[in-house]
RNA sequence: GCCCUGAUGGUGUAGUGGCCUAUCAUGCAGCCCUGUCGAGGCUGCGACCCGGGUUCAAAUCCCGGUCGGGGCGCCA
């Protein structure tokens, strides 16, 4: 639940639930007007608990047919779960319930004894997924009624927690000095290369939705922004199915100007430290709140285990040895798969950086230095990876900012550097080295939250058969 | 794109050819209750994904479709 400590009175309320909560023994005898979600509607005879929710707490309001209009008693004795309810009462000190024999009372809590109610919209029932029941309900259909899915305490409290996320994550960066841009989103040809573009029609031009920022944000640094971060959607037509990816997604990415992979890589460490240290400080309710199911479906605790800095730096020769001598079978040159992660992983558990990956393996984009070679003389490329676990979080590295070495990574990839002039013409006029990364918001989310599917934590997620709601 | 797997009331499930006019929970509706709080008691309501086939008999077996889930590939 959020605080609403400071929050003003609106047309609709002169408290919020969560004022109330809190500073109940302050105010008992104050008549209030408060307004919520009835979450249970309790006896059936001349009195009646409504238990109203709002996104700050939750209260009970006790109602008797003594004490108002019987019309309007019976209205909102006889209203539906989840209907909209305004009422107006007094603060009361609640009965304490019965407990069993040898166990404590509970702490006191505080009740509204109302006086007038208005029933503001009401719920048709059934609904189509419980907010309070304890029945397990599919994800999908979780998803197709996701507005009432968020009105469940653990989901509620995993979008706040993405928030937090964005929020400590950009005070991060502007603390080191990065400022937030805005890149288009609808675009003339692929900014970053790899993966399949959505097409759409731009009035009368072709066009695509973008897959990623790189280009402009690397243009914003060449034109002497210095560093960037932008938060923003990102496009890709891949037709997968798993727990990891979306067909839209918002990418969290950094460039900044006079750095190579080393310093964003610091950059990147530092930003996910302070943004573990602040919801530890923070925001322990709402990981409690995750809890509190997590623990009802048999599952164990998270815990927010702040990784310390600097994260390990597993460069990419090394990373095949351990793969290797784990048992599975790879070669220098070849990608690293999901099920050699999990031999790494099971070596370095947490977050840990993959750097120096073959320079034929990453875009023509990526800086290289010529006397960095493997040792059986592959050319080795600043580009890096953060992985958790199994799962890449990031990719980044130093970009390459000398026109003619960009021409002949095209070249050596095989491609014609006149189609990449929407590209390379951005550095003919003088570029800084430069260096950045993209990091996947929701991937960071499910190591936060122990979701284990990014569609928990995306508010209306696209894949490859969801376009609603 | 490949492999595996699944679809039963609003929701989550039981069900392995006849015992199924289908189990349980939750929900919903009605009645009882002037302090409930996982409210309780009583009475009801509500379902076998679609199409074809096998069989005396299909929720159950077979084929096709639709829509899910898991894994792989690719990526953030």
């Amino acid at each position: 639940m959020r605080n609403s400590s400071d929050w003003k009175p609106t047309a609709y309320r002169t408290h919020t639930i969560g004022q109330v909560v809190s500073n109940g023994a302050k105010i008992i005898g104050k008549e209030v007007t408060i307004a919520g979600y009835a979450e249970t509607v309790r006896g059936r005879g001349a009195i009646c608990f409504l238990m109203l929710r709002d996104g700050t707490g939750k209260i009970q309001a006790f109602l008797k047919k003594d004490n108002m209009e019987s019309d309007i008693f019976d209205s909102m004795q006889s209203s539906t779960r989840e209907s909209t309810i305004k009422v107006t009462g007094f603060v009361a000190q609640k009965r304490p319930p019965k407990v069993k024999e040898g166990e404590a009372l509970p702490s006191p809590e505080y009740e509204i004894n109302v006086s007038s109610g208005e029933i503001l919209a009401s719920s048709e029932t059934p609904l189509p997924v419980g907010v309070i029941d304890d029945v397990n309900v599919g994800l999908d259909v979780r998803l197709d009624n996701r507005h009432l899915d968020l009105r469940r305490t653990h989901v509620n409290a995993m979008f706040q927690l993405r928030s937090k996320v964005l929020q400590y994550g950009r005070e991060h960066l502007i603390k080191e000095g990065f400022m937030e841009m805005n890149s288009p989103k609808i675009i003339a040809s692929a900014s970053e290369g790899g993966t399949n573009l959505f097409p759409m029609m731009y009035f009368d031009t072709p066009a695509f939705l973008s897959q990623s920022p790189q280009l402009y944000k690397q243009l914003a640094v060449l034109g002497g922004l210095e560093r960037v971060f932008e938060i923003g959607p990102a496009f890709r037509a891949e037709k997968h199915d798993t727990y990891r990816h979306l067909n839209e997604f918002i990418s969290f990415d950094i460039e900044g100007a006079w750095m190579n992979d080393e310093d964003v890589m610091g950059v990147q460490e530092r930003m996910i430290n302070h943004i573990w240290t602040c919801v530890a400080q923070n925001d322990q309710n709402l990981i409690d709140s995750i809890n509190v199911y997590r623990n009802s479906q048999g599952n164990d605790s998270i815990k927010v285990e702040i990784p310390s800095i600097p994260f390990p730096r597993i460069a990419y020769c090394d990373a095949i040895e351990i793969v290797k001598s784990g048992g599975a079978e790879i070669e220098w040159g070849d990608d690293i798969e999901s099920h050699h992660c999990d031999i790494i992983a099971a070596k370095y558990p947490g977050f840990h950086f993959i750097p120096r990956w073959p320079m034929a393996m990453k875009p023509f984009y990526i800086h290289h230095k010529e006397n960095e070679k493997s040792t059986s003389g592959g050319q080795l490329s600043r580009g890096f990876d953060l992985n958790y676990g199994r799962d890449e979080m990031t990719s980044g590295g130093q970009r390459e900012h000398r026109v003619e070495i960009l021409e002949q990574n095209l070249r050596n990839m095989d491609l014609n550097p006149e189609d990449f002039n929407f590209y390379t013409d951005g550095f003919r006029y003088g570029a800084p080295p430069h260096a950045g990364w993209g990091l996947g918001v929701a991937r960071l989310l499910m190591v936060l939250t122990g979701a284990g599917n990014v569609r928990e934590v995306v508010l209306f997620p696209r894949d490859r058969s969801r376009v609603t709601p």
